[in-house]
DNA sequence: AAAACAGTTAAGTGAATGCTTAACTAAGAT
DNA sequence: ATCTTAGTTAAGCATTCACTTAACTGTTTT
């Protein structure tokens, strides 16, 4: 079996740049997925595996409509994302403000 | 050669969990390698690849001080991944959840 | 000059990752 | 009933990953 381990882990989630993409057109709202995957120059399959990996992290829930899966965001393990990388912000905005400093102080 | 392709994104760097907290270590302040490993189970080499990975993204910076290597947080590559959470923290509150269905049954 | 220290580079390994094609399941259309 | 359509599951493959031990580089101490 392949993609069974997923890891559940939302940063390595997010690590695929193919992922991120999926999560952004989601932002259009649910979506089957034939239509997420549209502007993917990957297999149907492949496409499959992403999803399942977003879902496992619940990312990305699932319900079906017919015979098509519509996918919708869940963004709110993003602040797990959010709240770790909010701990940095004050980091850069001090570094930036001491090149800024820097900057005037060349001018 | 073992990781040579560290494909300096850094949305894949911060992946790693070790790698964050090594991030998160360095929040103290420049620290040298060994100091910086000390809390961690895996060997000295792997955690100068980890280091290694960090640089190549930019989030880390090396400098040289006798026998030692200090090495320095530089967060601003984490810029990128505040701004991609913070489209979707729009999304998070429940208040907007609730919002977004209402609009999608408009739809 | 030799030994010790701090760390990297090299080489190899097992497991995970992202992908493929082929085969399957389930629902709607003919 | 059969054929599409929509999508998943299975199996396999090449690459990447995180890690290891061993060997190396450069610096300080003795």
């Amino acid at each position: 079996m392949s993609r069974t381990t997923a890891s559940a882990d939302v940063f390595q989630a997010i690590g695929d740049p193919t992922r991120r993409a999926i999560l952004d057109r989601l932002q259009q709202g649910e979506q089957p997925v034939k239509q997420l995957a549209e502007p993917f120059a990957i297999s149907l399959p492949a496409i499959s595996q992403h999803l399942q990996v977003l879902c496992e992290v619940g990312l990305v829930t699932q319900q079906r409509s017919g015979r098509q899966r519509l996918y919708r965001l869940n963004p709110t393990p993003l602040k797990q994302v959010s709240d770790w990388v909010s701990q940095y912000e004050q980091f850069w905005t001090t570094k930036l403000d001491a090149l800024g400093e820097y900057l005037e102080e060349q001018s």
